[in-house]
DNA sequence: AAGTTTTTGCAACATTATTGCAAAAAACTT
DNA sequence: AAGTTTTTTGCAATAATGTTGCAAAAACTT
């Protein structure tokens, strides 16, 4: 099993009390999250600025994602299964749920394919889908 | 053929210069736009919260509707063929060319259907997808 | 053309994000 | 375990982005 501290080890970042506590929000949380939860979480222990460093830094080593939100803020996430053997994030399915508010990385949905009009290469494609999760039914 | 003030009166909005404007750039783009486009196309010559507020005006009327991004930002798009005739928009897939760095509203792409685990109840899916539009090729 | 309604622009404010830099902490070396 | 190097943090300053109230201006109505 694998501790905060192991994670950060093994994708080659120093162990930091920041990083730690924010690696641990991740793992805790079931849902994503956005730079706001993360400060009301912390309760503003650290500053804004490691805060918005440490998230950086996370997606750049792989440790979590960035979800496409439609209200101009960007949702967070860690993928437990198949992120953890750092492959790419590129093709997950995000569940937002309507009811609880959650937004959920389904990590073992596959996108389905799309076809695409004459002309259009595409190499990724990211899919959000809104509803009621399987909790709030 | 429909003129900017046309668009403008059958969805029961004032006729104004920001408005006509605002909607020409939106007619000219074969691509989505995002705030900051519009304030640099018009040079400014409105107020900034007045292209805030006109482009909410234009989401609440089903003029164009907004597209989810990664990078804190809103795109906003206008689809011509089937926005017109005022349907829902959430629906749609939408292509973001590497190359060029355009986003385009794929109007007549179905979003296709996906398998999700049980117990989730989806009621609506977006779909980004990322390669290289036709005229990149 | 006068009255009514809607929209605009300004000002002030709030929120969110970025950068440089010195101090502190972590990692590394011996 | 102490000293050196490297990385990270926090502060301050700044920038960018978004929101609200309100009076003036413009657009609609008759």
């Amino acid at each position: 099993m694998d501790t905060q501290a192991d994670i950060l080890k093994r994708n080659g970042m120093s162990i930091t009390e920041s990083r730690k506590k924010i690696l641990e929000l991740f793992l805790e949380s079931d849902g994503a999250l956005a730079h706001a939860d993360i400060e009301r979480n912390t309760h503003t222990a650290f500053d804004r600025v490691t805060v918005y460093r440490t998230l950086q830094t996370f997606v750049e080593k792989g440790i979590i994602h960035q979800i496409p939100t439609t209200d101009n803020s960007i949702l967070y996430a860690l993928c437990r299964q198949s992120c953890a053997q750092g492959h790419h994030h590129d093709n997950h399915v995000h569940f937002i749920c309507t009811q609880c508010d959650r937004t959920i990385c389904l990590d073992d949905v596959t996108v389905p394919g799309v076809k695409l009009p004459g002309g259009f290469k595409p190499s990724q494609s990211a899919m959000v889908v809104t509803g009621v999760c399987k909790d709030c039914q």
